[in-house]
DNA sequence: ATAGTTTATTTAAACGTTTAAACAAAATTT
DNA sequence: AAATTTTGTTTAAACGTTTAAATAAACTAT
């Protein structure tokens, strides 16, 4: 019923008779040959046996610590975002860190505020997914000196910390694969968005048709954010009104080939015969769909568990390094639906 | 670059030429009718202009509180979990809180250390999915007087704050939807463990079976946990080599359900005609699928709301209150593909 | 014997708040 | 004019740690 009082150091200091600095020191390991094997032993035993766990709030007040590190999100109903969350969580809580988590919805306000008040709870990092036009934000947080790292979306212009995916490399590979498999006329749909990494991607797109000698004129098309099942069944009538003898589609995200698939369903689209899908992200759903839809699949455990190491390294010694890695993912093509792991 | 110093109490009390103690006071409108109406505003003025923001810590430290609470999850990875937590996030934030989030995976141990992690932070309340057979370590938290809810899973013998779906009510009313829908046979798919809701789901749909005088003989399949794939293909074969003449299935979640429209498009079933299917939990995927599903939606809005309601209340005044909340969901039946909100 | 080292431990300040209690000055009552 | 009350503010301890600096005792070395 009444909240049992938790051990401190004095406790264990009274019960060893020592002071409490010496206590401190042996738990933390701090001067292990200035002192006694015995009475460090003896101390030990003690804050086992009494079960002391040290107060987080007290040592991250003296040392300006907080053992926590703050994760922003687009939107955690989002599975894209609970999946790189995940993958982070595994990896912070490994070095018994915890992990505050917020969603800021593309928008600025509630970035500002979740940024706003994971600093003031003294996280000792943050990842970070940006949103539109947060330049200014980002640098404030790299001038204040906090440890941090841009994931998914980035800034290539500016020297911030960044690890995602290659994202010119990943729309044409995919277009690559689509050429390989016969494909002459190639449809594109992505997010109508100043985010860099859709740039990227339309320009791995564009670049890789051109390269093989398709154009991509009246081929892409750029959907709004939001409302996505009537935009997306826009663009896709448009897309196949203009180009009637296209012959293949590639998505720029998991929620644009979820609509374009539904797009497949309702309109009996002939997949892949007349028309082969391939979509972007790995998503469980993918072989609800009657015929198996290849894709490009982030590395997104390499992801987080880069981003998490350099946050660490960051956190230990700040200012040391920065970081910029682009990985690379690989394409998943059909394997017999029977066959998933 | 470095850290620039945070502005402190004591930098507003020697900016208004007043002691620490009436800065705090004044911010934290303590004795207000104490204190002179001008010396109150020059404060907060001062307090304004250097942008002030209390250190969380230092105030945790001697409140003994943190503004922080703790979930504890399945597993972030998955949808349900994430979209339960995206609610939570909004209902916790919108308090001026923060969220500590961890996934359990089912595993006791890990659970454990959560609860341990958390409660060491100081989180000032606990929302818990539990894992199986969790009962001890409950009341532990409880007797430690810790603020806590349950939600989704919960022990019905023992008097926990729990908030969570009627899952027998919702069960029931799927069989009821079903056989208004023409069906005489009924078959259910979902896990084989403790967890008492999966009982309740399945006593829903056994009592209801039998209320509308369908037998329930080997129409009842249950999965192991893992291995989703091979397990629910082989449930899905049994139950119908078993049951010739089935016209409908249900499935206990939307994973299942998500397994069960695999089977059914490699298997080419003929869904909805000769057999229906109905879902549990809403899912974006579902209109993957040729045909509607229709489901049974867990108001997990609500769910989230309430038990951060309690929450918040509980923290406010410890001991006052339990709550045991069994709320109600809903049946979607399939609208026209076309018009989806 | 005395000074200098080494070894083992303690003292005390600090981190940034909150808050009970003390205090001083002004206003009010006797 | 003395005593009391009211008004406005300050003092100082406390929350549970960490850590530089001080200290004390036990050994060298001279």
């Amino acid at each position: 019923m009444s909240k049992t009082r938790k051990v401190k150091l004095s406790d264990i200091a009274k019960e060893a008779e020592v002071s409490i600095a010496l206590v401190s020191y042996v738990l933390n390991n701090r001067h292990p040959d200035r002192i006694k094997k015995e009475t460090a032993a003896r101390i030990k035993k003690i804050a086992k046996k009494l079960n002391y766990r040290p107060n987080p709030l007290a040592k991250g007040l003296r040392t300006q610590k907080s053992n926590a590190i703050g994760l922003i999100l687009a939107d955690l109903a989002n599975p894209f975002s609970a999946q790189i969350a995940r993958i982070i969580e595994d990896n912070v809580i490994g070095s018994d860190y915890i992990l505050l988590i917020g969603s800021m919805d593309e928008n600025m306000d509630k970035f500002r505020k979740l940024v706003d008040t994971f600093v003031n709870h003294s996280v000792d990092g943050l990842i970070i997914v940006s949103p539109e036009n947060a330049i200014k934000e980002i640098k404030a947080i790299q001038k204040q000196g906090i440890p941090h790292v841009l994931i998914d979306r980035y800034f290539p212009e500016l020297p911030f910390n960044f690890v995602g995916n290659d994202n010119f490399f990943s729309t044409r590979s995919c277009v690559e694969q689509l050429v390989g498999n016969g494909r002459k006329s190639i449809g594109f749909i992505t997010h109508d968005t100043d985010y860099f990494h859709f740039h990227e991607r339309k320009r791995g797109f564009v670049t890789a048709c051109h390269e093989f000698g398709m154009n991509t004129e009246n081929k892409v098309m750029e959907v709004a954010l939001s409302d996505l099942n009537t935009n997306v069944d826009r663009a896709m009538a448009t897309l196949l009104a203009k180009n009637p003898d296209m012959d293949a589609i590639l998505f720029s995200t998991s929620v644009l080939t979820l609509y374009g698939l539904k797009y497949a369903v309702r309109n009996q689209l002939n997949v892949p015969e007349r028309i082969e899908f391939m979509g972007f992200d790995k998503a469980e759903y993918y072989d609800i769909f009657p015929s198996p839809i290849p894709y490009y699949e982030q590395p997104l455990e390499e992801i987080g568990k880069r981003a998490v190491d350099f946050l660490m390294l960051e956190i230990a010694k700040p200012g040391a390094q920065t970081v910029r890695e682009i990985v690379k993912g690989s394409l998943k093509v059909a394997k017999p639906l029977i066959e998933k792991s």
